[in-house]
DNA sequence: CGTTTCCATACCCCTACGGTATCGCCGCGG
DNA sequence: CCGCGGCGATACCGTAGGGGTATGGAAACG
């Protein structure tokens, strides 16, 4: 199978319609049409049930789907990867905007200071996007944040685990109280995060995508949130926070993907477990 | 980037000789030479360095091999997953030849006792060919025994944890001794098994591959070994064990590819958590 | 029943992939 | 020092197949 028939295969699979999708190739539609066809034959699988009315997937077709985005998004990996090593010499980190407190300016000074070390280049991005950005090779290794981000398929260390907080406009009601606990929390509309495919779960609240974000518009009362404690360390003023007694424990991880120890990788691992 | 370079690149990368690559390719050289030039241009990178006499690596190709097999094979695993699923409904599951004691038969009857099961099909490998396999879809599931196995990059549910003993034939003059610890074997020639590349360790003692080959060698007087203690359940008569006690702990473990929770593979991992 | 929508088929063109022949470079042996 | 052998690169050619346009044919809709 090669990767042009897998585009081709996924651009129909998530657009449901051989003429968009063929728009989205920048092709005409009578050429994919055809292709996917070969695709099935040679497959000896049925991928599409389509009447002139409707484009659905069959099972063979999901699971295509969902393993052609894994391969390409390697194929991708592999030839990024391989694009950069000759350029930049550096590292890609990639972390959720605003989440990682004091950290990452500790970690970098750190690893700054090793012999040997090279440029790390920060990538901040939306939540919920890092794992597809270890993935297919935009960035060599992620601050993830336990149990919100998915770490399926990667390789990982612990670097700390810590309670959460609720972060309110100073003089809010609840800020007086020395401890919370969720059902307390049960009629406050807190903000809502992106789940992993980019939608929204029901609810009240605002749709936010990244703490600074958050932040904001909590400083503008016009939202609360539920964050690890360490976000005080970078609080603004007019912010106050009150522990949540029994919200879930955080853990921060350093993550990579599998088979990619370069020896820089390695040394902001060694230097990132020994903060 | 499309699989057919990557097939190529790889097969150049690892013979080192355009002659012999394009051969195990079933296609003549010079096409061969083409096509990894056009790469390398489209890259902006060199790949390999050649003389007239020799044919090396660059750091890039270095880079470009290791992360091109891994997305050959997910290619190959989107492939033969799509391809089965219409096929055969149900699973395969993999594990070392004779490795499981009694928990594989245990596992295959009980989740074959729910409602919904779907075949299993068994496949018994080699020792360290079982992670090769579910990353290229020959299987979709694995038993696996860590910390020998490598689980780098898969989904686990650990299912247990044992001392190791060793094995001997009866009368041998250890098998009397209430236990033992690693020290008291350092004389002792243990059989060796074979790296994640195919290579074997240096020193005495027969090579092996799996525990089956293994146990007869024991049988036969050639070998000594230190295996978990549930392989007592399958011991041979003639063979006789005794606790290494400070050996390390063996964890056996359910291990599957990330992003395949299909319905089958989740309801046979919960039995097998459940036993 | 005409119209619209959308996928499949028919047909054509041309890119680019693969094959053969040959060159150029280099190490080695006489 | 020269010729030979091994190996990768280049030149050139034929053709399979990927992509384009035009059109067919089935299904929903008013």
């Amino acid at each position: 199978m090669e990767t042009r028939e897998l585009r081709y295969f996924v651009a129909v699979a998530e657009e449901l319609h051989f003429g968009r999708a063929a728009q989205r190739l920048g092709m005409a539609q009578p050429p994919l049409s055809r292709a996917i066809g070969q695709l099935e034959r040679r497959l000896g699988v049925e991928l599409l049930r389509r009447t002139s009315r409707s484009v659905t997937l069959t099972e063979a077709g999901a699971v295509l789907l969902r393993e052609g985005r894994v391969a390409l998004d390697a194929v991708a990996a592999a030839e990024r990867r391989t694009r950069r090593v000759s350029q930049t010499p550096g590292l890609v980190l990639v972390s959720k905007a605003g989440a990682t407190g004091e950290l990452l300016p500790k970690l970098l000074d750190a690893y700054a200071a090793e012999p040997g070390a090279v440029t790390v280049d920060v990538v901040l991005c939306p939540a919920g996007q890092q794992e597809a950005q270890l993935r297919d090779g935009r960035a060599d290794v992620a601050l993830l944040h336990k149990p919100f981000d998915s770490t399926t398929g990667l390789d990982l260390e612990e670097l700390g685990t810590e309670g959460q907080v609720l972060v309110m406009p100073a003089g809010h009601e609840l800020s007086t109280r020395p401890g919370l606990r969720m059902s307390d929390l049960a009629e406050i509309p807190l903000a809502r995060w992106p789940h992993r495919d980019g939608s929204y779960p029901a609810g009240p609240g605002p749709e936010v995508h990244d703490a600074v974000q958050l932040l904001q518009l909590v400083a503008l009362g016009r939202a609360l949130t539920v964050l690890p404690e360490s976000v005080r360390a970078t609080l603004h003023e007019g912010l106050t926070t009150v522990p949540v007694l029994d919200a879930p424990l955080v853990t921060t991880v350093i993550a990579w993907p599998p088979h990619s120890r370069s020896r820089a990788l390695a040394g902001l691992v060694a230097v990132a477990t020994r903060l």
